[in-house]
DNA sequence: ATGCATGAGAC
DNA sequence: TCTCATGCATA
């Protein structure tokens, strides 16, 4: 597992972490580690046998989108996964009163001294997501498809037609995904039943996730890859969606609310792949704009420097403006970098450590802060997982540590996050 | 599959 | 400035 004990009671960011990142703890000591003990068992079953499926993007031959998209993107693992989204990111905010229930509190109070001690390790889909264990489970039926497939014309292209979209849904749909979808998750068996769903009630975390299964199950029988789903949803829907989410919607890591929200269009695009005998409709990608927008490049952080983001992290989970500039300096780190790395860092925290759930969205993530620090107010915070059934301990703060990092306990940040607050 | 980034909306 | 949803880029 994974000690924590060096854990220092404060950082002292003067201390000088950078000499210490670059220097003698730095890579020499790190920089050959490329995995690490998971710190939670298997995160979204990494750690099972995961049958080779598809590399996204490669499988379907059938779907040469014409004109200016290219069917794939040279070089990409992920295959035509981005064709530029129409528009990025409007999730329709719908719920409003889901939303921010979080009380943060200042930042600085945050930092205030998390015992470095315990962080339960327990993985946050074991215990709550049960068949997520398993789950890679339906995927090794899957024919590994990287062809054609019975039933799926070859896209000859001349069919661009626009899957004609559901009249019940608004275009850009999204907002009313809530009322249209799925059957209850694994309803979706034989049965297109209900085409356009009905699905008026919020799913429970079981359907959601047997959805999950269900769909990535299908997917994968009939040979699409999470990019091509993604983006025929924007050829039903208007809205298309990246091979990242549609990934992340199978290995249920996305919030509660967002699985919600994207499970009717999944579930209708099931619908319509399973009845339909024009497939090729679906992968239209009419809308292809490229969005050239000028993206900063990714950052790449070595692992001995995230090792200290991830010691920092544990001490102090939203740093203070000062702090970040702070951690910034000493890591030789562009500040934005270092707050969007809290950020996500934050981000994924949730997504770690709490589990799906109907209500309490989000409690948990601000209990087990508290948890954390003492000191800290427990706030409910809206989004995300609600507490499953909490099998073992609760959570306290679980960091999650990826492959490729370690704690360095010889990096200690001796950083005085929080306390010394400010 | 996942890390880092972006942008909208909320505070 | 943060959260959240989402995506590009990459391992």
């Amino acid at each position: 597992m994974f000690s924590q004990e060096g854990l220092p009671a404060t950082f002292s960011l003067g201390a000088g972490i950078l000499q210490d990142a670059s220097g003698q703890l730095g890579k020499s000591s790190y920089s050959s580690i490329t995995h690490q003990p998971p710190f939670f068992p298997f995160p979204a079953g990494k750690a099972e046998y995961e049958p080779p499926e598809l590399q996204a993007g490669q499988a379907k031959a059938w779907c040469p989108f014409p004109g200016p998209e290219p069917c794939h993107q040279p070089g990409m693992a992920g295959g035509h996964q981005g064709p530029p989204l129409l528009e990025s990111g409007q999730a329709p905010k719908e719920e409003p009163g889901q939303e921010k229930g979080r009380s943060e509190g200042s930042p600085e109070a945050k930092c205030a001294l998390l015992p470095a001690g315990p962080y339960c390790a327990h993985p946050w889909n074991s215990p709550f997501w049960p068949a997520l264990a398993g789950h890679s489970a339906a995927a090794s039926r899957g024919p590994l498809p990287s062809q054609t497939f019975p039933g799926v014309g070859l896209c000859p292209g001349a069919h661009h037609a626009i899957y004609p979209s559901d009249p019940h849904q608004p275009p850009s749909g999204l907002s009313s995904l809530g009322s249209s979808g799925s059957s209850s998750g694994a309803a979706s068996e034989g049965g297109q039943s209900s085409e356009s769903g009905d699905e008026d009630t919020t799913p429970t975390s079981e359907e959601l996730e047997q959805f999950a299964k269900d769909l990535k199950h299908k997917r994968i029988t009939l040979g699409f890859t999470q990019a091509d789903v993604g983006m025929a949803l924007g050829t039903l829907y208007g809205k298309m969606f990246s091979q990242t989410t549609i990934c992340r919607f199978e290995a249920l890591q996305l919030s509660f609310k967002n699985m919600c929200k994207l499970k009717p269009l999944l579930q209708r695009w099931l619908n319509e792949v399973e009845s339909s005998d024009s497939l090729q409709e679906l992968c239209n990608a009419e809308q292809v704009l490229a969005q050239a927008r000028k993206r900063k490049r990714r950052t790449s952080i070595e692992n001995n420097v995230k090792g200290t983001l991830e010691s920092f992290f544990r001490k102090c989970v939203k740093p203070s403006p000062q702090q970040i500039s702070q951690i910034a300096e000493d890591l030789n780190l562009d500040k934005d970098v270092v707050r969007v790395w809290f950020c996500n860092r934050r981000q994924k925290g949730k997504r770690l450590l709490l589990p799906f759930g109907d209500e309490n969205e989000g409690a948990m993530y601000d209990m087990n802060l508290a948890l954390a620090h003492p000191a800290l107010p427990a706030a409910v915070s809206s989004q995300a997982y609600a507490p499953a059934p909490l099998a073992s301990p609760p959570p306290i703060y679980m960091p999650a540590f990826h492959k490729g990092e370690i704690f360095p306990q010889a990096l200690q940040p001796a950083v005085s996050m929080g306390n010394s607050g400010n």
